[in-house]
RNA sequence: UGGGGGAUCGUCUAGUGGUAGGACAGCGGACUCUGGAUCCGUAAGCCGAGGUUCGAAUCCUCGUCCCCCAGCCA
């Protein structure tokens, strides 16, 4: 088994497997993508469409996008569209089959009054507390409800009379009749349609009763003709009433499978959670590039390509789990690694002077664009006298296996010349302000000639020559890897770190990097991947670090600090 | 204490009666004009106890622990 293999199979496409084998469905399968247009997707969801649509894909099958759009208290086109655009930018296609719930109000109703007639319906006038009262508990059974045993026209005279806005909101509901003993408490005759006088996003005022989603979710995919319903655990308790509803109106029965949705470690998935960090204004929106929404994660610089491949590899099974966000941050990195332009970019400038070189010199020093990629050519960064490199490339005092610059000490700097370190400037803080370098013009380009090697190689910028920017620097969101887990009496935002944001104003690029459009993503050379953020202007640019490279120089730091 | 689900390296996930495999993270090394990338190596797991069987992660029994459900939310 290869390594793509290994991550292909799961338990839902066994399902499937085997419903093609005995042809249960005649050889489709079509599945859906069901968002409730209640906010943003984030990368949960992303598991969920990969898989809806994947899944698709993958056996010569379709997949509809579906709005559950059931409460239009909750819902608004804006989120509508932000969830299409999602769903796009990651590389999805509905076809011409985009669907709402709302399409299938008139249809659902017709369900409402078949059951009605049936007797497995009544209206129920009980108010929202006594149905919960009468509901029972968890280990007690419920009791009847006194409108449980309404002639079918008295039921269908007030169904339709709820329909037509006869009654106040809360005043009534229609609700299934099944069992009030029963263990399974959502079989305890819940609630098919509630009074509701508010304007729906796409129906407008023309509805004054909204079904539950646990009557319209059902019937949808069944009108849809869905084969494989994928929903996640929560919904486990659900299927047994999806499937009253669906056998008592006898109609099509998809086959419902349920999957762990997606946990990520120092992240929070819910969209609540997520609402409560914008209103709150722990971040600046829901596309706050430290979200884990499609929109933060795409401003932020992520790749559709990462995410999809992320969860491919995270899997899909029956058990709750917390993913490791360094598996998401490693497929980021090999996609982009791959794809992104290298380029310079000095951070925290510290001021360099060639003493040895030519005052009014500058030359144009060739330069690969990616050493993944030589089809991505060269380019040209212009080089002088005096340049910025990193502040912490260089150590007045350097610790052991220090390659970098140091009084005294060779490095290369990239593309360029060998250069030695002959004096440091200090301010009268004893801050070091400024180096002062000899350079070797023998090692044009970064070899010399006699074969002498240096250890550390080090980007620049030629400071005349380049452009101002501001970086924004983002670590994770919470500092827990578990943001849940708080002292008694807090909240998760108990949990928020308090440096996961770090804006560098005094950063110096490359030239080339003039008029870089938003959203074009760069690796800053032994720094990071950097994406150009919306925020950015000719004058003044911006950008977000997507994700920091593999740090091996911090990491044998760390462990000699704790020697 | 009702009902519905679930437990495999630190993490995620394969396996469906026949040598427990992969990925991430970790560790070690090679190579390197990014301490990047790449390559190689390495450690690490079947919730527990019984049973069936030549043979059990897999089948049976009994436990343990975890998750979900008492919205006119989805």
């Amino acid at each position: 088994m290869t390594a793509t293999d290994s991550t292909t199979s799961n338990f839902i496409r066994a399902i499937i497997e085997e419903d093609l084998r005995t042809n249960k469905y005649g050889g489709r399968v079509h599945t859906r993508f069901p968002p409730e247009p209640n906010g943003y997707l984030h990368i949960g969801h992303a598991k969920s469409i990969c898989l809806n649509f994947g899944l698709a894909a993958d056996y010569g099958g379709l997949c509809n996008l579906r709005f559950d759009d059931t409460n239009p208290t909750k819902e608004e086109a804006e989120y509508v569209e932000a969830i299409k655009e999602d769903v796009r930018w990651l590389g999805f296609d509905w076809g011409d089959r985009l669907f709402y719930a709302s399409d299938y109000f008139e249809q659902l109703y017709e369900y409402a009054v078949q059951l009605i007639k049936k007797g497995k319906a009544y209206v129920c006038d009980l108010s929202s507390e006594e149905i919960r009262e009468y509901r029972g508990t968890l280990t007690e059974p419920g009791k009847d409800s006194p409108y449980r045993n309404r002639s079918v026209e008295e039921n269908l005279d007030l169904f339709e009379r709820m329909r037509a806005g006869e009654f106040p909101d809360g005043s009534r509901t229609l609700r299934a009749k099944i069992d009030m003993a029963h263990p399974n408490v959502l079989m305890r005759d819940p609630v098919m349609y509630r009074i509701m006088h508010a304007t729906h996003h796409r129906t407008g005022d023309k509805w004054c009763i909204y079904p539950m989603y646990d009557f319209t979710h059902c019937l949808s995919d069944s009108i849809e003709r869905i084969t494989h319903s994928i929903c996640t655990l929560e919904f486990e308790n659900n299927r047994a009433l999806y499937d009253w509803f669906l056998d008592e109106l006898g109609v099509y029965h998809p086959q419902q499978i349920e999957f762990a949705r997606l946990n990520l470690s120092y992240t929070v998935l819910s969209k609540r959670k997520l609402l409560q960090l914008v209103e709150q204004g722990h971040v600046s929106g829901w596309d706050d590039p430290r979200m884990p929404t499609l929109s933060g994660l795409r401003r932020r610089g992520y790749t559709p390509e990462a995410i999809r491949d992320f969860c491919d590899l995270i899997g899909v099974a029956k058990a709750n789990s917390i993913v490791d966000v360094a598996l998401l941050e490693h497929c980021l990195r090999q996609d982009l690694n791959k794809r992104a332009p290298r380029v310079f970019g000095v951070l925290r400038p510290l001021k360099v002077v060639i003493d040895n070189y030519p005052e009014d010199l500058v030359e144009e020093m060739e330069c690969i664009n990616n050493p993944e990629d030589p089809g991505m050519g060269t380019r040209k960064v212009p080089f002088s006298r005096v340049l910025y490199i990193e502040r912490g490339d260089f150590r007045e005092d350097p610790p052991r296996k220090w390659f970098r610059l140091a009084p005294g000490r060779e490095v290369r700097l990239r593309y360029a010349y060998y250069i030695t370190c002959v004096d440091v400037i200090k301010d009268e803080r004893g801050e070091v302000i400024e180096l002062h370098c000899t350079y070797d013009p023998e090692t044009r380009g970064g070899w010399a000639p006699d074969g002498r090697r240096v250890r550390g190689t080090l980007h620049w910028v030629s400071a005349a020559h380049a452009l101002e920017a501001e970086v924004r620097l983002y670590d994770r969101l919470f500092s827990k890897p578990n943001p849940l887990d708080v002292e008694e009496g807090e909240d998760f935002t108990a949990n928020l770190n308090p440096n996961s944001l770090e804006i560098l104003t005094t950063c110096r690029v490359e030239p080339s990097l003039a008029g870089a459009a938003p959203g074009s993503r760069y690796q800053f050379e032994r720094q990071g991947y950097f994406c150009v953020d919306s925020d950015s202007t000719d004058e003044k640019l911006v950008f977000n670090r997507t994700v920091a490279l593999r740090d091996t120089w911090a990491k044998i730091e760390k462990a000699q600090r704790k020697r």
